[in-house]
DNA sequence: TACCGTGATGACACCAAGTGACATAAGGCG
DNA sequence: CGCCTTATGTCACTTGGTGTCATCACGGTA
């Protein structure tokens, strides 16, 4: 039921921008206090970890944690508007012609091959977002959030107010479905493949 | 975007077991800490009121109100498991014959009429929770357990696990966006119209 | 009547998340 | 050289949340 992967942690964008500068301070803080989260919370769960702890494996201290991150559970999603991003620019790339629908289902095969490629970390990350109720509450958010930003892109192509929201929605939880397949072990196929299976699911469902 | 209003705050259960009792302490803790917290989140905000508060306000303590509820959001859902009820002995209560949707809307319609009879509260919280983005968290783990119980309810009627979550995702869906225009003062129409609107308006966009 | 168990509450200490205010140090730049 | 900027550290503080023990009135029982 949780998805766990709707980042792409490890990205370490920041450490782009320090690369070119003298090394005043160990670089790409933000990434090493990923790296140092994500270890501790696989290792004794979200609950034992206390965000000082994180912090003085990243060789900083709780303060600075707090800057980088809103809170101890964003430390895990953070990324996340980049997958937003991905949708959006899939939803508006597709030709105008085609149905709403078809649009997000571009967007959920674009999204598909992204993970696909960080198989190893979506599950990992996925392990410890289903561990702990606090972090799939923090995950339902993220999907809504991106439900909201598909939801826009919609009615960016003309698409009216109900059927732009109800269209992003039901896209999101063909995602999920899928998503929560592609991640069980015991079911090794291809998360496209899932995505569509799941859309023609829902649309049989939802025939009159 | 947000509901506000899954559960049924003041309906003071408890009560009822202290009636016959002597008097030991005030009677219905629990419904004038819902009280005494509804109140204080309407006037200062979700963020501006400390629990100790609310504690004081109903003449109780800190430790107490959490002894009742499990955090400070909490007190605002106490009785969505009414909701679940609600949708699951519905969906289990339509003709074997019906689609799923349609067990699915049948309960949606039900739940209509619930809230129609308590838009005054209804709407009051919704405006609380509307304000506060941690109690939008919330409220997104209440219709996650919802559309599970949903989905649970339709494979007992023996659908198959993708259909199953889909038509519940989708029904939550569905009801979500009417509930928002219901509240929507500039939009005073019916709930179950609303519903049945939007319905319609997902079976138009799942077309094929 | 004296006693005991029980259940709701209070008192208190404690931990950890999160914030605000200020200090520090090193680099860039005029 | 000195100033400004920027990332970090320090420290104190609030508050959500929990563990533990005390209290106290009732109801039952001997």
């Amino acid at each position: 039921m949780s998805l766990g992967v709707i980042t792409v942690a490890g990205m370490t964008l920041g450490a782009i921008n320090y690369a070119r500068r003298v090394a005043r301070w160990q670089p790409d803080a933000r990434g090493r206090l990923q790296h140092a989260a994500l270890t501790l919370y696989g290792e004794r769960g979200f609950d034992n970890t206390t965000v000082a702890e994180i912090a003085e494996h990243a060789g900083l201290t709780k303060r600075t944690f707090f800057r980088y991150f809103a809170d101890k559970r964003e430390v895990l999603f953070w990324g996340s508007e980049a997958l937003e991003e991905l949708f959006v620019t899939e939803v508006a790339r597709t030709p105008e012609s085609a149905a709403p629908l078809d649009a997000v289902a571009a967007a959920l095969d674009a999204a598909a091959t992204m993970f696909e490629e960080r198989r190893e970390l979506a599950v990992r990350r996925q392990q410890i977002v289903a561990a702990n109720p606090g972090l799939q509450e923090r995950e339902l958010v993220k999907l809504a959030s991106l439900a909201a930003a598909v939801a826009e892109a919609l009615r960016r192509r003309g698409i009216g107010d109900p059927a732009a929201i109800l269209t992003a929605e039901a896209g999101i939880a063909v995602f999920r479905v899928a998503f929560e397949r592609w991640v069980d072990p015991t079911n090794p196929q291809p998360l496209q493949r899932l995505i569509r299976e799941s859309l023609q699911e829902l649309r049989a469902v939802t025939a009159a």
